[in-house]
RNA sequence: GGGCGGUUAGCUCAGCGGUAGAGCACUACGUUGACAUCGUAGUGGCCACUGGUUCGAUCCCAGUACCGCCCACCA
C-alpha cells in the first residue's frame, strides 16, 4: 500500500505509544550492551492530581531526548517517573471539590481520618492523568518503576531522613515566628510567601506619656539649625498595620536620636489597652524614616520580633489560626492584670505568654481587617491620632475653613501573600518543626564550587550561591493533614490531682479524656520521643510515664471523642499506641504530632528515595548519582538547593552531576500564561493539532540556554512541516523502489556518485554535530543542525540529485545510499520526533528491532570527502546562480536555455561532466557546449570557469547590464574591505596567520570575479 | 534597596574577536517525475547608545538608557 502524502499523527501515536508501553522500550537498562555506562534522569515529579502544561511539555522533552539519544547508544539508561503528593496543593483541590456540592461535609466537619480518605480516593481518580499525558508526549520513562512520594517506600525513606537528622541535631523545634498562611491555617516557608506591592496606607499615632510628663521635642535639619522645637507629651509612631498595636510591647528608637533622648526608659500609654510601655533604644529604628520612632509587636512583625528578642520583651500573640483577633483565654481584665505583672517583672515563660489574650474584649474575634478599623476608628475618637490641618472651602458660603484631619498617608507597601492560598500571610509565634540549614548548607556550597555538580547555565550557579550563602532555618512542619506525619511523639504532663473525682466513682472514659484534653494543652515540650516507629520508643514512655488512671477501652475514647480535633487527635494517638500492646486498651497518654511535613523536605529525597533507599538496591548502586537534573529555574531554592543539601547530608553524595535550568514558557509575546489571561497553551491541544513531534521539535529548537521561552504555534507548524518533509522524502523513495529489499545497514554504501560521497559525508558531519550539541544540553542546536541537513540538504539537493541519478548507471547504489540516508535521518531524528520517525521506520525495509532502540550510529571522519565536497559545492554554486541569473532577467521559468562555457579549467570541465545530468536538471539547461559566448548573453563567473547561457532576443541587453552592474558593486565594496585589511600592515604583522592567508585568497578569488564580470562588461558595451 | 539577565531583519531568536544567520512574516514567479504542511528567486540589519582595549569589536571592558526576572524587614 502506497503511503499517505502526510503523516496522521492521531493515529500514529497512540499506535507507537501502545506499542513503547507494550515493549517496555523505557525500561531501565533496556537496550543496554553489556558492561555499558549508566545515565539516569529523574523527573521531576509533577502534582499527582496535577495535569501536563506546557512547561511540562517542555521539561519532559528535553529529558526524553537526552534519554533516547543514550539509549539509542546501548547505554544503562533509567528515566525514573513518578507524581508528588504536594501537600497543600492537592489539599486545596480536594477541599474545592468537596465545596461543590454543598452537601458534602467541610474537611472539618468530617475529620482527619475521613478526610485523607477522601484525599486518596481523588488520587486514585486523577493520579493517572498526567502520566497518559506524559506518555502521550512521547515520554519514555521506566513506567513499571512509577512512584509516589505517598506509597511505597518512599514514606518509610522520608521518616527515616527525618529521624536521623533529628538524632544529629539538625531537626529542631521551635517557638518562632513563621509565615502563616490564614487560609491554610498552617506555617509556611519563606519562599512560599510571595511578595506584592499593593495600594497600603500609614497611620500615625501618638502615645501618651505615663503620669504627666512632658518633654521638649527639637528637630534640626542637616546642618544642625533647629526647626522645630515644641513641648510634647506623646511620642508619635507610625505603622501600615495598626490592628498590631494592641500586642506593642515597646516603642524604639534609634540609640544616636537626640529627639527622643529625653525620653528613653520612660513608660507610654498603650492606647486603648490600659497598658504601659517602655520606649527603648534599638538599632533597627532608622531615624530618617518617619518619626523615627518604631512600635515593636514582637509576635507580628519579623524585624519586631528581633528587636523584641534582643530586649527581653514579651511577644503577645493576637490572632488565632485564622487571622482573626483572639477570642480565647482568660478575660481582658484579668490577661492584663497578669501582662502588668510581667513587665513589672513577675517571671513568666514563653508558654505563659502564648496563653494570654490581650486583645481587649471588644476586639476579640473580628477578622484582622475589620479590627484594623475599629482601632483606627478608636485611636481616632481618643484624639490620638497625628492631625493634620486641612484647609476647606465651603462651598455655600466660600470662606475657608481649617480643619484638623487625622495624618493618613496613601502609601504602596509590600505585603507578603501566600503562594497557593493568595491571602495575606501573617507573623505568626507559633511551635513549627525546623531544619537546621546552616548546618547542612557546607557541602551543597562545596559541591558546586569544586565542579562536582554543574548548573547550567551559570547564572544559576550564581543564584544558587546567593541564597546558600544566605540561607535561613527551614521550617518544615506544615499544619495540614495530607502528608507525611512528623513522627514524634509526646508523652502528657498528668497532674494526678486532676484525676481526683468529686464523688466516689471511678472516672469513666469521658471524664478522663476530658481531663487529658483541658489539662495538658497538648504541651509539645513534654517528653518529646522521635522515632520512625513507636515502638522502638514505647519503652522509654513506658519508664518515664505514670500510666492512666484505669486502662481506657480505645474504641469508647474513639467514640467519645466527638470532633474535638485535640481530643480525636489524642484519641486516635491512644490507640495506635495502645494496639500495638493491647488492642483494646489505652494504659499511657501518648499522642502523635499532628503536623506533617513540608512537601519539599519529601521531594527532596526524591533521588534516593525513588531507587530504594535506605536499602542499598541494585538501581540505587547503578544511577545514582544521577546524571542530569531537568528543571525550571523557579524552582532552584525550592527543589534543587534542597536536593543537593538533603542528599549530601543523608547519603554523604551529590544527588546529579549536571543541572539543566530553563526559564518559563511563556506565550508568543512573552506574556506569562494565566487563565485569567485566557492566554494558556494547552500541550494537549497542540499534539492535537501539530502532533507530539512538532511540538517536541519545537520545544528542542527553542532551549537555548538561559531566558524567556516564547511559544509560538507558527513555529509548531513550521516543524510539524518538518516532519512532512521528512515523510514525503520517504515516500519519494519508496515510489522510486528505494525501500525494495532494504534492511538497515550500519555502514553506508560504497559510492562512486560524487554526489553519494558528499550526502554521506554530510551525515556523518551532522551526527558529529547533533552529538556535539547534545553532550553540552544544547538542544536548539542539535534541531537546528537536524532542520538544516534533512530539509537543506537532503530533501533540498539530494533527492533532487536522485531523479537523474536513478535514470543513469549509478541508480542502484544511490537507491543504497538514500536508504542509508534517509535511515540515518530517522534515527538522528528519533529522539527528537520519535513517533514519525518510528512510525517511518517500521514501513520501510525490514527492521530488526523498534527504532527506539536502534543503534546510534558511530560514522567515522573518512566518510567526509573533501574533494566530493568541493566538486558538489561547485556544483550547488553554480545551479543557484544560473537560477539566480535567470530570475533576474526575467526568463521564463519553463523555457529551458542552452549554456556555454566560455573558460574552463581541466578540473572544471572534469567536474562539472561528472555531474551534467544534475546541473542541466535543475538548472534547466536544454544543451552544453563550449565556445564563445554569443550576442546577447548572460555572464556567470565559476571557479575555474565562465559560463554564459545565450539569450539572443530574450532580454534586454540593459537589463542585463544592471545586473551584472549590481553584482559589481557588490563585488567592488567586499574588495575594498579586503584590501583595507590587507594594506594594514598591523593586519599583516598582527593577525594570524591563516587569517591573513584566508583574506588574500578571498580577495583573489573576488578580483577573479570581478575581471570575469568586467569582460562581460565591456562586451555588452560593444553590443550596445 | 541588592543581585542576575536582556537590548541583533517586521516578529521570535541564534551567533559572540576577522565587517551578520535561521524560522516565521513579506514580495515576485511557479501544478518542474516526494512534498502547496511545497518549490525557485528576492526584499529586509549604523548588531540600543557612549567611550575604552585591539591591526580589527555585534562579540571583550567601563559607563548610559530602556526592558525583564529573582531576592529584600524600612515601621
Amino acid at each position: 500500500m502506497p503511503m499517505e502524502k502526510t503523516f496522521n499523527p492521531t493515529e500514529a501515536e497512540a499506535r507507537i505509544c501502545r506499542l513503547w508501553i507494550d515493549h517496555k522500550v523505557g525500561a531501565a537498562g533496556a537496550n543496554a550492551r553489556p558492561g555499558a555506562e549508566t545515565f539516569s534522569i529523574m523527573i521531576p515529579p509533577p502534582n499527582v492530581t496535577g495535569s501536563l502544561h506546557m512547561g511540562h511539555a517542555f521539561n519532559n522533552t528535553l529529558q526524553d531526548i537526552l534519554i533516547r539519544w543514550h539509549r539509542m547508544q546501548g547505554h544503562d539508561t533509567l528515566w525514573q517517573v513518578g507524581t508528588d503528593h504536594a501537600g497543600i496543593a492537592t489539599q486545596m483541590v480536594v477541599e474545592r471539590e468537596l465545596a461543590k456540592n454543598k452537601t458534602n461535609m467541610t474537611r472539618r466537619e468530617m475529620g482527619r481520618e475521613a478526610f485523607l480518605a477522601k484525599v486518596w480516593q481523588w488520587k486514585d481518580q486523577s493520579g493517572g492523568t498526567i502520566i497518559n499525558q506524559l506518555q502521550r508526549l512521547g515520554a519514555s520513562c521506566d513506567w513499571d518503576r512509577e512512584a509516589f512520594t505517598m506509597s511505597g517506600n518512599f514514606p518509610d525513606a522520608v521518616i527515616k531522613v527525618f529521624v536521623d537528622m533529628y538524632q544529629k541535631g539538625l531537626i529542631y523545634r521551635g517557638k518562632r515566628l513563621v509565615n502563616w498562611d490564614p487560609h491554610f491555617e498552617t506555617a509556611i516557608s519563606d519562599l512560599e510567601v510571595e511578595n506584592i506591592e499593593v495600594a497600603g496606607h500609614m497611620w500615625h499615632f501618638k502615645y501618651i506619656l505615663a503620669d504627666g510628663e512632658t518633654y521638649e521635642y527639637v528637630e534640626k535639619d542637616a546642618e544642625g539649625a533647629v526647626t522645630l522645637r515644641e513641648k510634647r507629651n506623646y511620642i508619635s509612631i507610625a505603622t501600615t498595620r495598626p490592628e498590631t498595636m494592641l500586642g506593642d510591647g515597646a516603642v524604639a528608637v534609634h540609640p544616636s536620636d537626640t529627639r527622643y533622648a529625653p525620653i528613653v526608659g520612660r513608660m507610654v500609654h498603650l492606647p486603648l489597652c490600659d497598658r504601659l510601655i517602655p520606649i527603648i533604644t534599638d538599632e533597627y529604628p532608622d531615624p530618617n524614616f518617619g518619626s523615627g520612632a518604631v512600635k515593636i509587636t514582637g509576635a507580628h512583625d519579623f524585624n519586631d520580633y528581633a528587636v523584641a528578642k534582643r530586649a527581653n520583651l514579651p511577644c503577645y500573640r493576637l490572632m488565632d489560626t485564622s487571622a482573626h483577633m483572639r477570642a480565647d483565654g482568660a478575660p481582658y481584665g484579668q490577661a492584663v492584670q497578669r501582662a502588668r505583672e510581667i513587665a513589672a517583672g513577675s517571671p513568666t515563660t514563653e508558654a505563659e505568654v502564648d496563653t494570654l489574650n490581650l486583645v481587649p474584649e471588644k476586639y476579640r474575634g473580628m477578622d484582622r481587617f475589620k479590627a484594623r478599623e475599629a482601632v483606627v476608628a478608636d485611636i481616632n475618637a481618643l484624639g490620638l491620632s497625628v492631625s493634620t490641618l486641612q484647609s476647606e472651602i465651603d462651598p455655600e458660603t466660600g470662606s475657608e475653613h481649617l480643619t484638623r484631619e487625622p495624618f493618613v498617608e496613601a502609601k504602596k507597601i509590600m505585603q507578603p501573600f501566600g503562594d497557593r492560598s493568595k491571602v495575606v500571610i501573617e507573623p505568626m509565634l507559633t511551635d513549627q518543626w525546623f531544619v537546621d540549614t546552616a548546618k547542612i548548607v557546607g557541602p551543597a556550597l562545596d559541591a558546586v564550587r569544586d565542579g562536582r555538580t554543574r548548573i547550567m547555565p551559570e547564572s544559576g550557579e550564581k543564584t544558587y550561591f546567593h541564597w546558600l550563602e544566605n540561607i535561613e532555618p527551614w521550617c518544615i512542619s506544615r499544619q495540614l493533614w495530607w502528608g507525611h506525619q512528623i513522627p514524634v511523639w509526646y508523652g502528657l504532663n498528668l497532674d494526678p490531682e486532676d484525676f481526683i473525682d468529686d464523688g466516689d466513682d471511678a472516672l469513666d472514659e469521658v471524664e478522663i479524656l476530658t481531663v487529658l484534653v483541658n489539662s495538658s494543652h497538648l504541651d509539645r515540650d513534654a517528653r518529646p520521643h522521635c522515632a520512625a516507629e513507636l515502638s522502638t520508643v514505647a519503652e522509654k514512655f513506658r519508664d518515664d510515664l505514670a500510666p492512666l488512671p484505669h486502662p481506657l477501652n480505645a474504641a469508647r475514647v474513639v467514640e467519645v471523642a466527638d470532633r474535638h480535633a485535640a481530643a480525636i487527635l489524642l484519641a486516635k494517638s491512644l490507640a495506635d499506641y495502645n494496639l500495638s500492646q493491647d488492642p483494646t486498651h489505652l494504659t499511657y497518654p501518648i499522642w502523635r504530632d499532628p503536623d506533617v511535613l513540608d512537601t519539599w523536605f519529601s521531594s527532596g529525597l526524591w533521588p534516593i528515595g525513588t531507587l530504594g533507599w535506605p536499602d542499598t538496591t541494585p538501581e540505587l548502586q547503578r544511577y545514582f548519582p544521577t546524571s542530569v537534573l531537568i528543571t525550571g529555574a523557579d524552582i532552584i531554592f525550592f527543589w534543587v538547593a534542597r536536593m543537593m543539601m538533603m542528599q549530601l547530608a543523608v547519603v554523604g553524595e551529590i544527588p546529579f552531576h549536571d543541572v539543566y535550568l530553563h526559564g518559563l514558557v511563556r506565550d508568543a509575546k512573552g506574556k506569562k500564561m494565566s487563565k485569567s489571561l485566557g492566554n494558556v497553551v494547552d500541550p494537549l491541544e497542540i499534539i492535537d493539532t501539530y502532533g507530539a513531534d512538532a511540538l517536541r521539535f519545537s520545544n528542542a529548537a527553542m532551549a537555548s540556554l538561559g531566558g524567556v521561552l516564547k511559544l509560538d504555534t507558527q513555529r509548531i507548524a513550521g516543524y510539524r512541516n518538518f516532519g512532512t518533509k521528512l515523510w514525503n522524502a520517504c515516500r519519494f523513495a519508496e515510489m522510486n523502489g528505494v525501500w525494495e529489499g532494504h534492511a538497515t545497514q550500519t555502514t553506508p554504501p560504497t559510492a562512486t556518485a560524487t554526489a553519494n560521497q558528499w550526502i554521506i559525508g554530510e551525515t556523518a558531519k551532522a551526527l558529529t554535530e547533533v552529538n556535539d550539541a547534545l553532550k553540552t544540553y544544547r538542544f536548539d542546536t542539535a534541531a537546528d543542525t537536524l532542520y538544516k541537513f534533512v530539509w537543506g540538504k537532503v530533501c533540498d539537493w539530494y533527492v533532487e540529485f536522485a531523479k537523474p541519478l536513478f535514470d543513469g548507471p549509478d541508480a542502484t547504489e544511490t537507491r543504497q545510499t538514500m536508504a542509508w540516508v534517509l535511515d540515518q535521518s530517522m534515527i538522528l531524528l528519533h529522539p527528537f520526533m520519535p513517533f514519525i520517525t518510528e512510525d517511518l521506520w517500521s514501513t520501510t525495509g525490514t527492521r530488526r528491532k523498534l527504532l527506539v532502540h536502534t543503534d546510534w550510529p558511530t560514522l567515522p571522519e573518512t566518510l567526509i570527502n573533501p574533494d566530493a565536497d568541493r566538486e558538489m559545492a561547485f556544483v550547488t554554486t553554480l545551479i543557484d546562480e544560473i537560477r539566480s541569473a535567470r530570475a533576474q532577467v526575467h526568463v521564463p521559468v519553463g523555457l529551458k536555455t542552452d549554456l556555454i562555457a566560455t573558460a574552463l579549467t581541466e578540473d572544471a570541465r572534469a567536474a562539472f561532466q561528472r555531474n551534467e545530468a544534475l546541473i542541466k536538471r535543475l538548472a534547466r539547461i536544454e544543451t552544453f557546449t563550449e565556445g564563445l559566448a554569443p550576442k546577447g548573453a548572460i555572464t556567470l563567473p565559476a571557479p575555474g570557469a565562465t559560463f554564459a547561457i545565450p539569450l539572443q532576443g530574450l532580454i534586454d541587453i540593459a537589463e542585463e547590464k544592471s545586473r551584472l552592474q549590481k553584482t559589481m558593486d557588490k563585488l567592488a565594496k567586499e574588495i575594498a574591505g579586503l584590501n583595507g585589511r590587507l594594506n594594514n600592515p598591523n593586519f599583516a604583522t598582527s593577525a594570524p596567520e591563516d587569517v591573513v592567508d584566508e583574506a588574500k585568497a578571498n580577495l583573489q578569488a573576488r578580483l577573479d570575479e570581478q575581471s570575469k564580470l568586467q569582460a562581460a562588461l565591456t562586451r555588452l558595451a560593444d553590443l550596445g
